[in-house]
RNA sequence: GCCGACUUGGCGCAAUUGGUAGCGCACCGCACUUGUAAUGCGGGGGUUAGGGGUUCGAGUCCCCUAGUCGGCUCCA
């Protein structure tokens, strides 16, 4: 019988004594927990002889997650040391952060979150232990009388049911309850239903967290239930880090299109027109026709027919498509026609429902139907900057990402099934390199295939399988990593998303492209094969924007404003130094203008100092300026928008750059 | 849609416990003519999102509507 034990610690076996924990074995003071055999344990856990083990750095993905939550355990105790009448929800850890939710009387305020911060202060100087403490389903809910939501959850469990994304309450085995002790008395202040690990004590939170945010939650995620008060907060192993995060906020509410469609004159929402419906000025106006000219240009490029159709239609339509059963909530109300009778009673006009249109797909298969269709005809590929209204619910609105009224640059492709492999990968690559040229470069694709089993999902099977097995075929040629998301299929069929990362790492959903089966049925859809039989084309569905509004919000928070020059609203201005050589500096310009370049000359009272900041702030790309040195040079002075500047460059070489930075869709 | 907060001249903000709206930028005018992020002086502009109520008196309190923001749910 040894009194010693051994693991494997960083690739070496150690002999530690029995009943040895993390406290022991990891000195480091950054070490937050043990991972056990690839399962994360408190640093109280006692090894076993044989187990592998590493320490979890707080600065780790783990680490973080455990700091995190075990602040939330603290936002909750102080929230109950306040109100004890307030009943726990959930408190998982989040990116970057925290929840906890809370079923209290009146919602929490602004206000309280500053108390509940003293609040937490103070219990983390108090240095409580986390400790463990195994129970059982009977004996948890005699405990948690008082907690109305942790005994659903504790229901659940034995229920064997999901609890939901995110709860962090109960897991597989056995049911486990954190009691929060006072070192100094051994009491315990504190206990909460949770599966751990924790942090071995609240001190080790320190300073760098913060409550940032109220908000309503429904319980487990479901409509149908309760509203709990959720508080967010945001946690990291030191202040500084903290400090960082915040500043990484701000600097993303300052890339926010919507200030920045109001600083720079882009866009506005005119309340008089309606939520979600906006108006683009004319600098917004240029660099969207700028974007759609180049996607026009692209599409003709690669055998695209351009197609029109009108933004109502009667609602047979979309019965027709099936969108009328499926998602009238989502359309505007019709506009109702009523039926005209004559003195008899008979009908003399029928009435009808005009519906704004939500998609454009119906329209562009009615252009289909307009005539035979050979498989001569296919791919018969259909482009359409398609005016869509989607009546999005009034909470969801964001600025010009999520609007009632947008422009889908959709196309739809009529497709052979021989063809459809070809046409997916001509379809996916057009996109990636599109996309490309507007700056963005870094992707990956996500696959949405159909659920087993789930009835919602119409077509046939092999089709199905085909077509899936297509596209992933298709995406892996890419070279771009390919995330799958089982069952996220659309009901009709399989599709690849494109989600790119902006300029601070965020992820935008940007294109779809879709397979559809269902619409061909519906509106049976046929073409004739070269051995003379009746076929069903495929469809495919196309965004590559997605809504040119989206598209156009998701690039000024990309670049920030900062517009490379091709896209830019003023391309150049230029600046005399006095007004003296106004009339050099437009002799350039002018030489600009004719290529085609918007420019202007700044004549205005200004000082040149406060001219350049009012530029750099309009973030016009290159700034002109000339004075006496530059004239009696031959040259100009080039400055940037990030302050960089260029003298006594000779004008025709100032020209050729700045034409060859729009040409080549640089940024500058 | 749900919960909460918010809504003051074009924009950003002020207005002690309710006592009849101020500032900066922008705009207009005048003067100044200057080498790399704000020249000076003067002027115009709001009845405080819209409507209703309480009060001697409301931007400040209450109600309704609209809109915005943060979340939740949703996103064909």
């Amino acid at each position: 019988m040894s009194n010693s034990i051994k693991v494997i610690h960083e690739g070496q076996q150690l002999e530690i004594a029995a009943g040895s924990t993390g406290f022991e074995l990891f000195t480091s003071k950054t070490i937050v927990a043990s991972r056990v055999n690839g399962e994360l344990k408190d640093l109280a856990h006692k090894f076993a002889d044989g187990d592998v083990v590493e320490g979890v750095e707080i600065s780790s993905q783990d680490g973080l997650n455990i700091l995190r939550h075990s602040t939330a355990h603290v936002l909750a105790q102080a929230v109950q040391s306040i109100n004890p009448e307030a009943k726990l929800g959930i408190g998982p850890p989040v990116t970057d952060g925290f929840y906890y939710d809370f079923d209290v009387v009146e919602p929490f305020t602004p206000e309280d979150l500053r108390a509940l911060e003293k609040a937490m202060d103070r219990i983390i100087r108090g240095g409580q232990r986390f400790v463990r403490r195994v129970t059982t389903d009977a004996d948890a809910i005699v405990e948690l009388a008082n907690e109305p939501y942790k005994l659903e959850l504790i229901g659940l469990k034995s229920g064997n049911q999901d609890v939901g994304e995110g709860a962090a309450e109960v897991g597989a085995g056995e049911l486990t309850i954190y009691d929060n002790i006072d070192p100094a008395t051994g009491d315990t202040k504190w206990r909460d239903l949770c599966r751990g690990p924790h942090l071995p004590n609240t001190r080790m939170i320190g300073a760098g967290f913060a409550l940032t945010r109220v908000a309503a939650a429904y319980w487990r995620g479901n409509e149908k239930n309760k509203q709990l008060q959720r508080i967010y907060g945001t946690a990291w192993p030191t202040k500084d880090e903290l400090r960082a995060y915040q500043e990484r906020v701000e600097e993303a509410a300052k890339r926010d299109h919507r200030r920045l469609g109001a600083e720079l004159d882009l866009f506005s929402f005119p309340e008089e027109i309606g939520s979600g419906l906006a108006v683009f000025h004319p600098k917004g106006g240029i660099i969207r026709r700028v974007m759609e000219d180049y996607s026009r240009q692209r599409h003709e490029e690669d055998g695209y027919e351009f197609v029109y159709s009108p933004h109502i239609t009667k609602s047979n339509l979309f019965e027709t498509s099936g969108h009328l059963a499926w998602y009238a909530d989502g359309m505007f109300p019709p506009l109702q026609l009523d039926e005209e009778r004559d003195e008899n009673g008979v009908v003399r006009k029928q009435g009808a429902d005009y519906y704004l249109k939500p998609m454009n797909c119906p329209f562009h298969i009615l252009i289909f139907k307009s005539q035979g269709r050979s498989y001569r005809d296919l791919p018969l590929r259909m482009f359409e900057f398609g005016t869509v209204y989607r009546y999005e619910k009034s909470g969801v609105l964001h600025g010009l990402t999520r609007a009632r009224g947008f422009t889908q640059d959709d196309a739809h492709l009529f497709v052979t099934p021989e063809t459809m492999e070809a046409e997916l990968t001509n379809v996916l690559n057009f996109v990636l390199d599109l996309l490309r040229d507007y700056g963005l470069d870094d992707f990956y694709l996500e696959l949405s295939t159909k659920e087993e089993g789930n009835p919602k999902f119409v077509g046939d099977d092999a089709i199905w399988q085909s077509a899936t097995a297509t596209l992933e075929k298709v995406a892996t040629q890419s070279g771009l990593e390919l995330v799958p998301d089982p069952g996220g299929a659309a009901f009709y069929g399989p599709k690849i998303s494109v989600q790119a990362r902006d300029a601070i790492g965020r992820t935008w959903q940007m294109s779809t492209i879709q397979l559809d089966f269902n619409l061909p049925e519906r509106f049976d859809l046929e073409y004739t094969a070269a051995d003379g039989s009746r076929q069903r084309p495929v469809m495919i569905h196309r965004a590559l924007f997605g809504s040119i509004e989206r598209f156009f919000g998701v690039l000024t928070e990309h670049y920030a404003g900062h517009f490379p020059p091709w896209l830019a609203p003023l391309q150049v201005v230029g600046i005399p130094v006095a007004d003296a050589f106004s009339e050099y500096l437009h002799g350039i310009v002018s030489q600009l203008r004719e290529a085609g370049v918007r420019v202007t000359v700044d004549d205005s009272d200004d000082r040149m100092q406060k001219k350049i900041r009012n530029h750099t702030k309009d973030r016009v790309p290159f700034q002109l300026i000339a004075g006496g040195e530059d004239e009696a040079a031959g040259a100009v002075s080039f400055r940037y928008r990030d302050g960089r500047q260029e003298n006594g460059v000779p004008v025709a070489e100032a020209i050729e750059r700045i034409l060859t930075a729009i040409r080549n869709k640089e940024q500058v």
